[in-house]
DNA sequence: ATGTAC
C-alpha cells in the first residue's frame, strides 16, 4: 500500500487523488483528503491534517471527514473541509461553517467582448471603485434601519426584488432562489444587526473583490453554451460575504455554545470545534441565525451586482439588458445545510466509505457543513435550478489575479465522494503576515498592469500584497484534481481585466 | 474573514 507521511499524520492512498487517514483512537470515522501529491505537500507541515482528524470526533459525523484539494488550516476545522453530521443525533458546529457565513462568489455574464473594454480599463476600474464600497468598516450601497436589516435577514434576495435591486431571473439563478426559508432574524443579536445595517452592498477586505474578466478557454462547448459563456466575452466575478454581521453571529454562537455545551466540548480535541447537539435549543437558534446571515450575504452580493450593471450603463452608455448582463450563478462557500443524501451501508447497517462495498443504500438527513467548499450537484439533481438541471450546477472557482479563475459544472461522482461538493478556490500558500513580508502592494500592482494588462485598484496597498498571485496555490492543479475525480468538471477559464478590492 | 484583541 502506498502511504504518505506528513509528520504526525500518515495517509493511505485509496486510489489516484484519494487519501485516507484510517479510523483509529477516538476517531468516529476515517478522514479523506482529495488531492494530488503536489497539493498534499502544501498541507503536510501545518495544522490542516490534524484539524481534519480532529473533525472526525464531532458527534454524528457520517462516512468520513473531507478535505478538498485547496484545503488549508482554519479556525478549528480546515478551510476546504466538508463534514456531514446526522441531523437527528449529530451536531452543528459554527467553526465548521466559518466566521464569514455565506462568503461566496457569483458570476455575471455579458455580451461584451474584450475589445469593447480595451483602452478603457482604467475608466472602468475607476468607475467601479467609486461606486462599489470596499474596505474595512462601514459604508454600503444601501444603509437602512434595523427594521430593514431584519427584512433582509428574513427574505434575502426577495427583499432586493421588492426594492428594485434585482429582477426575477436573478432569483432563479441563485441557490435556494436567494432565500433560506429557515432564517430566524430574532436569533441574530442586536450587535450583529448594528454592524450590518450600514454594510449592505459592500465588498469588505481581505480576499474579497470585484473583478471584470474575459473568457479565455472553453473546455466543454455544450455546457459553456448552457451557461452563456463564449471565448472573449466579458464576465464579472464578485467575491464577498456577510461582513461584520456574519462575523459577529459566528462569534456570538461560539461563545454561547462553549458555555451551554461545555460537556460536549470537553470530549472534543479542540475548543475551536465547539458544537451544539442536533435538536438542542441552541442548535435550532444557530441554524436560524446562520440561515439569516446567509440571506444577508446573498443580498450583499446582489446589490453589488446590480450596482455593477448601473456602472456598466454609465461607462458603455447602453442599457444593461442590452449588454445581456445576466447572473450565471451564485455559490456559497461557507454554509451548513440540511440535505438528504444516500449513504451506502454494509450488512450490519454501518455506513461504508466506498460505495462499492455497500449492500444497500439508506437516505440520511444531514447537516452538510461546507467551509471553503462549493456545492457541486450533478445533472438531474432536483435542487439544481431548472436552467442548469440538464448539465449540472455551475461551480465558480476564483484563482488569483495572476492565474485567473474557472467555471466548472457539478460532477457525476460528487454525491458519492463528497456529499455533492468540490473545491472553492486556489487556497492560500502563506499567511497574510508572511505575504506582506514577501511583497509590496505597489510593485504587485505595477507587475500585473505591465505584464498581464490587469488593472487593480484597492483601498490599501497591504491588501494587494496579501493577495499577490504568489500567495496562492496552483489553481490549475486544484481544478485538475476536481475534474479527474469527477466531482466538478472543467467548463471554462477566465482571466482578469480589472479588479477592485479592499 | 473581522470596527485585524477580552
Amino acid at each position: 500500500m502506498t502511504t504518505y507521511d506528513a509528520g504526525d499524520v500518515t495517509l493511505e492512498k485509496v486510489r489516484d487523488f484519494v487519501w485516507e487517514i484510517p479510523k483509529q483512537g477516538d476517531m468516529r470515522v476515517p478522514a479523506r483528503v482529495f488531492a494530488s501529491e503536489a497539493l498534499l505537500e502544501e498541507i503536510s507541515d501545518d495544522k490542516t491534517l490534524e484539524q481534519l482528524r480532529n473533525a472526525t470526533q464531532l458527534p454524528g459525523i457520517t462516512k468520513y471527514a473531507i478535505c478538498m484539494p485547496d484545503g488549508h488550516q482554519g479556525y478549528g476545522f480546515p478551510v476546504g473541509g466538508v463534514g456531514a453530521m446526522d441531523a437527528r443525533n449529530g451536531c452543528l458546529s459554527p467553526g465548521a461553517v466559518g466566521y464569514d457565513i455565506n462568503c461566496g462568489v457569483r458570476m455575471m455574464t455579458t455580451s461584451l467582448t474584450y475589445d469593447d473594454v480595451r483602452g478603457r480599463e482604467q475608466e472602468l476600474v475607476d468607475a467601479l471603485f467609486a461606486n462599489v464600497p470596499s474596505g474595512l468598516g462601514g459604508g454600503g450601497i444601501f444603509e437602512g434601519t434595523i427594521g430593514d436589516v431584519e427584512a433582509i435577514l428574513a427574505d434575502g434576495v426577495e427583499w432586493a426584488l421588492r426594492n428594485d435591486w434585482a429582477v426575477t431571473e436573478d432569483l432563479e439563478h441563485c441557490e435556494d432562489e436567494g432565500k433560506r426559508p429557515d432564517a430566524d432574524p430574532s436569533a441574530i443579536s442586536q450587535k450583529a444587526k448594528d454592524r450590518g445595517k450600514n454594510q449592505v452592498g459592500s465588498l469588505g477586505s481581505g480576499n474579497h473583490f470585484l473583478e471584470v474578466q474575459r473568457v479565455t478557454d472553453i473546455y466543454d462547448d455544450g455546457v459553456a453554451a448552457e451557461y452563456g459563456l463564449e471565448p472573449d466575452r466579458l464576465v464579472v466575478l464578485i467575491h464577498c460575504g456577510s461582513r461584520g454581521l456574519g462575523h459577529q453571529t459566528c462569534n456570538d454562537y461560539l461563545r454561547r455554545i462553549e458555555k451551554t455545551h461545555a460537556g460536549m466540548l470537553d470530549r472534543l480535541p479542540d475548543k475551536e470545534l465547539a458544537a451544539a447537539p442536533a435538536g438542542s435549543q441552541l442548535a435550532e437558534e444557530y441554524y436560524g441565525a446562520m440561515c439569516a446571515a446567509i440571506n444577508f450575504a446573498w443580498v450583499n452580493r446582489q446589490l453589488i451586482m446590480h450596482r455593477t450593471r448601473q456602472v456598466f450603463e454609465q461607462v458603455f452608455d447602453r442599457d444593461w439588458r442590452d449588454m445581456e448582463m445576466h447572473l450565471l450563478y451564485d455559490v456559497a462557500h461557507n454554509i451548513a445545510k440540511k440535505e438528504h443524501h444516500q449513504v451506502g451501508v454494509d450488512a450490519d447497517g454501518e455506513v461504508v466509505t466506498d460505495d462499492e462495498h455497500a449492500v444497500e443504500y439508506e437516505t440520511r438527513e444531514l447537516y452538510v457543513h461546507r467551509k471553503g467548499a462549493t456545492r457541486a450537484f450533478p445533472a438531474g439533481h432536483e435542487e439544481v435550478p431548472s436552467a442548469y438541471r440538464a448539465v449540472g450546477q455551475p461551480v465558480i472557482i476564483p484563482g488569483s489575479m495572476g492565474a485567473g479563475s474557472y467555471v466548472l459544472s457539478g460532477g457525476e461522482r460528487s454525491l458519492h465522494e463528497t456529499f455533492g461538493s468540490t473545491a472553492h478556490g486556489a487556497g492560500r500558500l502563506m499567511s497574510r503576515t508572511q505575504a506582506k513580508n514577501e511583497y509590496w502592494g505597489g510593485d504587485v500592482r505595477t507587475d500585473l498592469r505591465e505584464q498581464n494588462q490587469v488593472y487593480v485598484k484597492a483601498q490599501s496597498g497591504a491588501t494587494v500584497a496579501e493577495e499577490a498571485p504568489g500567495v496562492y496555490k496552483d489553481v490549475d492543479e486544484v481544478v485538475r484534481v476536481s475534474d479527474a475525480l469527477g466531482i466538478g468538471d472543467r467548463v471554462a477559464r477566465t482571466f482578469p481585466v480589472c479588479n477592485i478590492k479592499g
